[in-house]
RNA sequence: AGACCCAUGGUGUAAUUGGCAACACAACAGAUUUUGGUUCUGUCGUUCAAGGUUCGAGUCCUUGUGGGUCUACCA
């Protein structure tokens, strides 16, 4: 198989050139994305998941899901399923059926069967503490087990029966034989086996042994025939261990290659972190729409295309990198902006009386649902004579010149109808506006304007009579800190924004009260907002999802 | 007796592998606009330090500085 000419975009891709002209594998390539079944997929995982995917995809390759379930403690059915609908939602489909690693439990027992005759393995019965203390330090050599010369045929038997059952949990583990005195720590006689008799939410209880992650990880890899293992940098020190293995065991050579870890400003990524958030009431669960979770990412409604173009163009690297929240804002405006269409809501409603206006008149306008897509059609806004516009768009003077909005004396287009000119408000006792009052200037009907009135500024608005109240979630960032975890000292749950959901009840057109949930809309001059699965019916519910760019600058 | 990784505008990444440091975000200014959105134009500003090799260094070498990772029967 003669390998197309392809660039290298990053590192990673330099080493899959590399092999790919050195002929390895027959110019096969093969990446796979294995998490471990124990909580939700967060938008650090999108990063990986993007890369495995779209480097195999880039070279004709294919991409495995494979579950690391070698844990029987924390690993839960539940978890499958939520993962793989994530992957799914992202837009990436894996090769056949998903993979787990307790599928290879019984060839990864007869592997470690394999180390232990060639005397590259053998059975302690140090306690934890013992092996710890056997380490050493960084720096400082450790010191040999007591048992770590018994022989293959004495540490077979053992093994054997350490998988038949007939010693407790922590007794007894297996240890590769490699160098006490290794300057990385990692190959000093680490464990590859543990004692655990408990169940397996796939096995059962076939197993009261099983394998750890660097006897497990790397062999999964050979046995799917995995070419590049493409994993974060804190599993550089595994590498050592990864290929020891390799050749110990003479399996299939895949090849490891580590890229930075994404951070981005506000999100957290720890597993136990979030599940603390939940713990303590701070959001509602995994799919609250200010966690990192895909699944809030989702119901805030992040739309998928936007999360892979912003794990994309921030690259790959070995430096760790801390993204910003506005690029990632940037990419859920750039895709929101072409697809969502444009409604009008009312966030913070005040009254406006257009006072030459007919009582009880009704005409229908029409509207363009989307200006940067035509096809997207118009659609009917009934206009009244009392309607609602946003209390921040009415000033009692104009501030200076450049103000375009509301104020005694000025003049305003109304979104897609008439041009109206400010003539005051009323107040109660506390100086609150509570009504505005207008005039319109009937020649001024959009489409057909004919009254020579210029107005600077438009505005949105509702007809009152019509308004359906929809409560609308407002979100801001759930810490007050970009990095929150970054704090000597500080527990990052001193940094939970108290102000991060303020949930209001807006007054919107009448056809909101119609969307589906999931369905994405711009409120016109606010942002884009997703309908949350909290909607019953009569009784929309909308997410913030991402604020529109402003350059107003009152 | 420590080992390994990393260092380019405010932020994130590029640089034909030794040949004019570029792209995006952000910020700022202007044009267009029935969204103070979008779009378009422009401005701003960058190679951690010192030394070396070279006609030429972000790139190669040496030393230093700064940051990160590693001592789970987690993954």
């Amino acid at each position: 198989m003669s390998s197309p000419s392809h660039t290298a975009d990053n590192f990673i891709e330099e080493s899959i050139i590399e092999d790919l002209n050195n002929g390895k594998h027959g110019g096969r390539i093969h990446t796979r994305f294995p998490p471990e079944p124990n909580g939700y997929l967060h938008i650090g995982h999108a990063k990986a998941i993007v890369i495995n995917f779209e480097t195999a995809k880039k070279f004709g390759g294919r991409t495995n899901l494979r579950m690391d379930d070698t844990n029987p403690s924390t690993e839960e059915t539940q978890f499958v399923d939520n993962i793989q609908h994530d992957i799914r939602w992202l837009g990436y489909e894996w090769e056949g059926e998903t993979r787990y690693a307790s599928d290879y439990f019984e060839e990864l027992y007869q592997l470690a069967l394999k180390l232990i005759d060639k005397g590259l393995a053998y059975v302690d019965e140090s306690t934890a503490t013992e092996i710890e203390a056997q380490k050493g330090d960084i720096g400082v050599p450790g010191t040999n087990s007591p048992y770590r010369d018994r022989s293959p045929a004495e540490n077979r038997d053992l093994f054997e029966r350490m998988r038949a059952g007939e010693f407790p949990d922590g007794s007894r583990v297996l240890r590769a034989k490699i160098d006490m005195a290794h300057p990385n720590l990692l190959l000093r006689d680490p464990v590859l086996y543990r004692i655990k008799h408990e169940a397996h939410h796939r096995t059962g209880e076939d197993w009261c042994i099983y394998p750890l992650y660097d006897f497990a990880h790397g062999q999964s890899d050979s046995i799917e025939k995995i070419t590049h293992s493409l994993c974060s940098l804190e599993f550089r020190h595994h590498r050592d261990l990864y290929n020891w293995l390799i050749e110990a065991l003479e399996i299939f050579p895949s090849r490891q290659i580590e890229f930075a870890r994404m951070n981005v400003d506000y999100f957290i990524t720890s597993k136990r972190k979030l599940k603390l958030l939940i713990e303590e009431g701070v959001v509602s669960g995994w799919d609250d729409a200010r966690m990192s979770t895909l699944a809030g990412l989702r119901r805030k409604g992040y739309p998928p295309e936007a999360i892979r173009n912003f794990c994309m163009d921030t690259g790959v690297t070995r430096r760790d990198s801390q993204q910003t929240l506005d690029l990632l804002e940037f990419k859920v405006r750039e895709v929101m902006n072409r697809n969502a269409d444009r409604y009008m809501a009312v966030l913070d409603p005040v009254k406006l009386v257009i006072t030459n206006y007919p009582e009880g008149q009704t005409e229908l306008l029409e509207t363009e649902n989307n200006p940067e897509d035509e096809s997207h059609g118009t659609r009917q806004l009934p206009f009244s004579r009392e309607l609602y516009v946003e209390r921040e768009d009415y000033r009692k003077e104009p501030q200076n010149r450049k103000y375009y909005r509301l104020a005694p004396g000025k003049d305003v287009r109304l979104k897609s109808a008439y041009i109206i000119l400010c003539e005051g408000h009323e107040e109660d006792d506390e100086g609150n506006v509570t009504q505005i009052n207008c005039t319109y200037y009937p020649e001024s009907k959009s489409g057909e304007d004919t009254s020579g009135v210029k107005a600077k500024g438009t505005l949105h608005w509702v007809s009152a009579p019509a308004a359906v109240d929809i409560e609308v979630r407002m979100y801001q960032p759930l810490f007050t800190d970009p990095t929150p975890m970054d704090h000597e000292g500080k527990d990052f749950m001193e940094f939970i924004n108290p102000e991060s959901l303020q949930v209001i009840t807006a007054k919107g057109e009448p056809a909101l009260a119609e969307a589906e949930v999931g369905e994405s809309f711009q409120f016109l001059r606010q942002g884009y907002f997703t309908v949350d699965p909290d909607t019953a019916a009569g009784k929309p519910v909308f997410n913030l999802t991402v604020g529109l760019k402003s350059g107003f600058k009152g």
